[in-house]
DNA sequence: GACTCAATATCGCTC
DNA sequence: GAGCGATGTTGAGTC
């Protein structure tokens, strides 16, 4: 069966169902008047009120009030839910085991409940992210600027990575920080850190580039940046790039490529 | 009316329910085959499958796939929904100003869809934060060490804020850095970085201090430390102080506090 | 499993 | 509205 729905049952039927449903794992929808009560990371405690709870085969558990995008209590992948009838209320339990994590719901009221079996073998394609931009730079580096050559990715320095590192037409070292939206004061302040992280290790080849006079560029790459960063970007002698992260999505890079 | 079941209904009925349900300000559930797009902030397109999708009356749109706690797709709340038919499918578009983001979720077989009139006025209590500790600390500097005394919260340095600066005893300068949970690396350095601010910053206690040959000392304080951290720590000269956040919630404090 | 980093992060608070 | 920090962040990739 596709799927079922049990109108104002009583916590019995209801229980029942639940049953059924983490059998057959369905993705169950309860909207119900319930409270909650949360242990591990934190704590927390939910009265009575009405709410519509989500439970995936997955193993995850969603609690939503009428508001917000976050859920206000939930558990992760990969939590057992367990029910049980107690003082004639529904209970559901959801426990993860590391970190230890205990969800309770106790419902008094059911408006609805249901499980449905979801058919869904489709993953979310995406693009417009920081990857996607550094992905690009390394594809087509000249849209840095004409004989920028990228030589090392994600490279590690005392206070982070820096995203992508180079070398300009005159073998002068760059040092590139993506952003994939409007680049904040943050990102010229992490740009700063790893320039200074860079100065103060001991490398042979910045060694090489300081006998041969070559300097350290740092670029920031971004669609746009704010003007309190700007400033104090032109006051820490760094670049700015403006480029936008590809809005391409891969199945129409592949159909592109199909194409040829 | 509390709510409004409809099973497998043709898109034109699922059309009837949703701008029923969103004139009455409800929260809908759907529960059907469709394809998602979202541009915005990034880009993402979703092929055809079945999905849950919610609909709160703040204005936020979630859709959910049968795994993940987070949603696939969503717009938060404010958004705004309108729906229409075309091509005989249902079409729901969520639409966001600023920044400009737009939904589009095309619908082709509701398996079901509902509105529910949620009723609920509470709000999740919980504990256990750094905010938690931050307040007990204030409140019992002695957790900290005998002769502790905070002078400032939240205290404004070049890279951010110091939880709380205070004395101890010999009037020594004390930068506390709270981690509300097993503290790493990150913190260590976060806590050093305030500590160069402080001694960088004109400042006339600062100063009156260095004339009186006070000392500042940094203190790491978290429930438990991960080693790489501790090393650091100890090698920065910064103090460890494993206090655990309260696990109190307001109301059982309330309650306490009602007795006296 | 632990660690690191990005995210359409979201959310709450201050300015 | 922008800026900043915390989050039971989640999730993905790497080791």
């Amino acid at each position: 069966m596709k799927y079922k729905i049990l109108e104002k049952p009583s916590c019995e039927d209801g229980y029942d169902l639940v049953q059924e449903a983490l059998r057959k794992k369905t993705t169950i929808l309860i909207f119900a008047c319930c409270k909650v009560s949360y242990e591990g990371r934190a704590l927390s405690e939910l009265n009575w009120g009405e709410r519509i709870i989500m439970i995936k085969p997955d193993g995850t558990f969603l609690i939503h009030q009428e508001k917000k995008v976050e859920p206000v209590n939930w558990q992760p992948p990969k939590s057992r839910t367990r029910s049980y009838i107690k003082n004639d209320n529904l209970f559901l339990e959801s426990h993860r085991r590391t970190p230890k994590e205990l969800l309770t719901v106790e419902i008094r009221k059911i408006q609805f409940i249901n499980y449905a079996n979801i058919e869904d073998f489709e993953e979310l394609e995406q693009a417009g992210y920081e990857k996607d931009m550094g992905d690009m730079i390394m594809e087509k580096p000249h849209m840095i600027e004409e004989g920028f050559t990228p030589t090392a990715r994600e490279y590690s320095v005392e206070h982070g990575f820096i995203d992508i590192l180079g070398k300009d037409s005159d073998n002068n070292l760059m040092v590139l920080e993506l952003k994939a939206r409007k680049a904040g004061i943050t990102a010229v302040k992490q740009l700063r850190r790893y320039l200074q992280d860079l100065e103060n290790t001991d490398n042979d080849y910045l060694k090489e580039c300081e006998s041969q006079k070559k300097k350290i560029r740092g670029l920031l790459v971004a669609p746009s940046i704010m003007d309190d960063a700007l400033e104090l970007l032109e006051n820490e002698g760094i670049e700015f790039v403006s480029i936008e992260p590809p809005r391409e999505l891969k199945r129409d890079k592949k159909v592109t490529l199909d194409a040829f």
